[in-house]
RNA sequence: GCUCGAGUGGUGGAAUUGGUAGACACGUUGGACUUAAAAUCCAAUGGACAUUAGUCCGUAUGGGUUCAAGUCCCAUCUCGAGUACCA
């Protein structure tokens, strides 16, 4: 009986809805055979020319993908599959960036281990990223926080220790090269980007040096070495913190006080390849934006570097204060000097006199972070330190101050202060009654310095008066030349990056300390350095970094044999032969793990090299990377600086890993909002706002239609204390207000991919977001539009079913010439969307040429079968459906591109356009073969024309043939 | 403050070198089919006046160049992103 019923209804579907689009079951299906067929994976060799097509690789969250996430991802795939279809071998790899925060919180919560947590994290990614559809070639996955992985991290940083940067060669070297140096001719000669304070020494010196003294040495010239900086420590959670984790003085999390602090630290001699990460962006197409966030972030800036002797009972002293200016031509104008409050000098210079206010003020700035002296700029503060120095031209003593608003970490630490030419200096000097000498010709400085460089005409300046900014800097640094008291210089802003965090979930560093406690890297055998099992994931009750948990964290090692021991083991060794030592607490930043990965995946199972030269050298560098812009003065800085370390350790052919990136914009949500009155229990609809006193609550966007209309019950049972709220409809609907607002959970706003899939399938979906505005935009979301490329689909579906015949069916007759047209049009659109990047005008262009198909009643295979082909990269599921019903046996994937043929576009006929003064009135079809004269006439005995002149006869007629005609008079 | 980007119907957006502004969709309204709903199909849809033709206004604002400006130039306003005592 039941039995009966269901044929029954399957029966009555079949005969109202033949072959009806059935997505989730083609995509299940399509999925599956990728899957099964390897149909994406690349091959390192082939005859093709490569195309390597990268996406950002996601950190795997908790919360899994929502829309906003794939639209990078869409992008990269419809260019992946173009060009396999465009007869490249395509490399499109995907992977995870594991390390993190988030899971190490969670772990700090729960005692779950991060690994746990993340591999059930990337388990989501996975499925929902196949689920939609994408050509990724699985095979080469790589995930950050896996030993395999990391061990080629950890081999990075170790021969970058391993490295020194040769300025005369303008690269890095081995650190074996240095030395050999050293042992010829000392570091006289060296010419190295190396710590600013390093003591001079003859071959002999090094020689008689004991290894350990040696070793200092060479720290100061590695490419990753160890150094004090200057960090914002916070005692109460006994870690460092970055600055956007402070608020207010106290750390974000907590509100525990944050003190700035120096601590041993592991650096990045970024700072070495300033030049060259400049001089780099001009060989990349990158976005305009990134590229000037990534040289205002390098910050070049071209000087004089000066020398100022330090007065001492009125005679030059020992000291020397260095400073760097823009400025070298004011230097005339110089009526006191200030330094950094942390600056080394200042204990020593300061009178006895001056200590006591001195210190109180160095005391009161160390309490602030760096972030609050940044967001205080109004507040002027400084102390005298009662010395002076000697003005290197006038010799005129100068007063030293010091003032929080000098840096320590920029320059010098120290600057030369022209209250005249710089609002800074201006204002401190008026604050404090310091002289303000004016050194410009015919400026009035009585109220703000005078900071133009194009106008300034130097004056009261001895031998540089009356000449202009560039020539008296010039004159200004030769003379301070041959008194050996200055020199241009060229300064960056961009500083050594520091490479060291005092968390669990990290890459931990390939080095133990030795009896010396000298850093020794660890031999490249025993990598990886497997991350060690902890208890807990915070700090030690000593204020150690989480791996001082770790029972076992030492490193024992006899010849060839080493392993990680407790250290009771190890102090209980033989130290007969033994090397090894407390191993490194803190593990590398975020940034560590995604700075070669594009070049891992070129050979991402390779157990012996990080990657093979064969296959470095056949896939070369990233043709197409797509991601956000979030990262440009971070992992796309770093990516850069590793590459060219590469480049120069003959390791990568390129010194740019990626020729051209695109930066997608976000996909924000579109929050509801409904309407409760302050004073009553009455809740109105959007509409019936204007005499009542509201405030806005969110609602779940999924509680909402399409047009904008509450599903009020199913916002009672979500929200229960709405249950006897009265909700005052309009027309009988409650309608809410609608807001853009960042995709986030807190906003009731998320929509997840998964539900748009079951409910319209993955093709849909990728044809919506891509239909929704340009890639690089950012644009809100609102899933009422889908169903535009969802009904566009079934179109599509129904051009190669026969609604009468009830199944496929299409035609081997010779195609219409319309049809042809309709074809040939939309392959040069889409080829020319494509390359442009412009996706969400090709899907506007399938639409008419479904539409137009659809109106011509075209079932020709002739013109079918290309139409597949066009609309695979974007719907991919529904396009192999087709093929495969078109006859075909194989994936439509690897298939040639249609070709475009311009002869089925040529027209002999135009309808022109017939302007009056600029403004078209009206349409007249003419023949492409007219002349202008032929045109002209045709026009102007036109009745229409007659009848828009009223009489008047026009001075001057414009033809552009096959464009438009214009009519003026 | 500085740097960069963007302002077009009710909404997302289109307009490739200055040449028919609003393609393609969503939404809305009306209609067909249906017991009903869904789905599908048809028509209208920038504003105002007129509704037969048509006229005027209209791409943030104000100017300018041009036969012709969303597009080029100048000024202003608004929004977004990045960055900031950088000497």
């Amino acid at each position: 009986m039941l039995e009966e019923n269901f044929l029954g209804v399957i029966s009555y579907f079949l005969y109202k809805y033949p072959m009806n689009y059935d997505f989730n079951a083609i995509e299940e299906k399509w999925q599956a055979y990728w899957a099964k067929n390897q149909t994406f994976k690349a091959e390192n060799n082939s005859d093709k020319e490569k195309f390597y097509v990268l996406d950002m690789f996601p950190y795997p969250s908790g919360a899994g993908l929502h829309v906003g996430h794939p639209l990078g991802y869409i992008a990269s795939d419809i260019y992946a599959r173009y060009k396999r279809h465009k007869g490249f071998n395509v490399l499109h790899p995907q992977g995870y960036d594991s390390f993190g925060l988030p899971a190490e919180q969670y772990a700090i919560q729960t005692g779950q281990h991060p690994a746990v947590t993340t591999a059930e994290n990337i388990k989501t990614y996975r499925r929902q990223l196949d689920q939609l559809g994408f050509s990724f070639d699985w095979s080469r996955e790589v995930r950050t926080s896996d030993p395999s992985y990391y061990k080629w991290t950890q081999w990075i940083f170790i021969q970058l220790f391993n490295s020194w940067y040769n300025k005369q060669a303008d690269k890095a070297e081995d650190i074996e090269t240095l030395i050999s140096v050293f042992e010829v001719d000392g570091n006289l000669k060296v010419e190295a980007v190396c710590d600013d304070a390093i003591e001079e020494f003859t071959a002999a010196d090094w020689t008689s040096y004991s290894d350990p003294k040696k070793q200092e040495v060479l720290l100061k010239y590695r490419l990753t070495y160890l150094a004090e900086s200057e960090v914002n420590w916070c005692p109460a959670l006994g870690t460092v913190l970055a600055n956007d984790e402070i608020v207010n003085g106290v750390s974000e999390r907590g509100g525990h006080p944050v003190i700035r602090k120096k601590m041993t630290q592991w650096s990045m001699r970024i700072s070495a390849y300033a030049q060259r990460l400049l001089d780099g962006l001009k060989k990349i197409d990158w976005p305009q934006p990134l590229k000037d966030s990534q040289t205002n972030w390098i910050g070049k800036s071209v000087g004089a570097s000066v020398s100022f002797h330090v007065l001492s009972e009125n005679k030059t002293g020992p000291h020397m204060i260095d400073v760097f200016t823009t400025r070298p031509d004011t230097i005339f104008g110089v009526s006191f000097m200030t330094l950094a409050p942390e600056h080394d000098l200042v204990e020593q210079i300061t009178t006895k006199k001056q200590q006591a206010e001195v210190a109180a003020y160095i005391e009161a700035t160390a309490k602030r972070s760096e972030r609050d002296r940044m967001a205080d700029v109004k507040t002027i503060s400084g102390a005298f330190t009662g010395a002076y120095a000697e003005h290197p031209l006038t010799k005129e003593p100068i007063p030293i101050w010091i003032g929080d608003y000098v840096l320590a970490g920029y320059g010098t630490g120290a600057v030369m202060s022209v209250p005249c030419g710089d609002q800074r200096d201006y204002d401190f000097a008026k604050h404090f009654n310091i002289p303000i000498p004016n050194i410009f010709e015919g400026v009035d400085i009585s109220e703000e310095a005078f900071a133009d460089k194009e106008k300034a005409v130097i004056a009261n300046s001895d031998f540089l008066d009356g000449l202009g900014q560039k020539e008296a800097s010039k004159i200004a640094i030769q003379t301070l030349e041959t008194l050996g008291q200055g020199e241009g210089k060229i300064n960056y802003r961009l500083r050594d990056a520091v490479f060291s965090r005092q968390r669990y979930w990290g890459e931990p560093f390939p080095v133990y300390y030795n009896a010396d406690a000298m850093p020794q890297m660890l031999d490249e055998k025993f990598l990886p350095l497997e991350l060690p099992e902890v208890d807990k994931y915070l700090p030690t009750e000593t204020g150690e970094p989480p791996l001082g948990n770790a029972k076992e964290w030492h490193w024992l090692q006899y010849g060839d044999e080493g392993k990680v021991v407790s250290e009771d083991e190890f102090n209980n060794s033989s130290p007969k032969g033994r090397l090894g030592g407390a191993l490194e607490l803190n593990t590398m930043p975020g940034w560590a793990g995604s700075s070669q990965y594009f070049n891992r995946y070129m050979d991402p199972t390779n157990e012996n090299e990080i990657f093979s030269q064969d296959a470095i050298n056949y896939w070369q560098d990233v043709d197409l990377y797509i991601g956000g812009s979030e990262h440009a003065t971070g992992h796309l800085l770093y990516s850069r600086f590793w590459q060219k370390f590469m480049f120069d350790k003959g390791l990568v052919p390129k010194d740019e890993f990626a020729k051209k990136l695109i930066n997608q914009g976000m996909i924000t949500g579109t929050s509801a909002f409904i309407y409760k009155d302050i004073d009553s229990n009455k809740v109105y609809s959007k509409g019936l706002l204007s005499n009542n006193n509201v405030i806005p609550i969110h609602a779940d966007v999924s509680l909402v239609n399409f047009s904008d209309e509450l599903d009020v019950e199913a916002f009672k049972k979500w929200q229960p204390e709405y249950k006897n709220a009265e909700f005052v409809l309009e027309d009988g609907k409650y309608i809410v207000g609608r807001e853009v607002e960042k995709m986030s959970k807190s906003k009731y706003n998320v929509v997840n991919p998964d539900a748009i899939c079951e409910e319209y399938g993955a093709d849909s979906l990728r044809l919506y977001e891509m239909f929704l505005g340009p890639l690089e935009q950012s644009k809100p979301w609102n899933t009422a539009g889908i169903t535009g490329t969802h009904s566009f689909l079934k179109k599509l579906w129904r051009l190669y079913h026969s609604a009468a015949e009830s199944s496929f069916s299409v035609s081997e007759e010779a195609p219409s010439k319309d049809a042809l047209k309709t074809l040939h049009k939309t392959i040069k659109k889409v080829e020319d969307d494509i390359e442009n990047f412009s996706f969400n005008t090709s899907v506007s262009t399938f639409m008419i040429c479904v539409n137009e198909l659809s109106s011509q009643k075209c079932i020709s295979r002739a013109i079918l079968e290309p139409l597949a082909l066009l609309v695979s990269p974007y719907a991919p599921h529904i396009a192999e459906e087709l093929w495969i019903k078109l006859g075909y046996t194989e994936s439509i994937s690897t298939v040639d591109f249609p070709k475009f043929e311009a002869s089925y576009l040529v027209e002999s006929n135009k309808e022109y356009p017939i302007s009056f003064n600029g403004k078209m009135r009206f349409k007249l079809e003419m023949s492409l073969d007219l002349s202008k004269d032929e045109i002209e006439a045709t026009v102007m005995a036109h009745e229409k024309t007659k009848e828009q002149l009223q009489g008047r006869t026009p001075k001057k007629v414009i033809i552009v043939p096959g464009k438009i005609v214009n009519i003026v008079g």
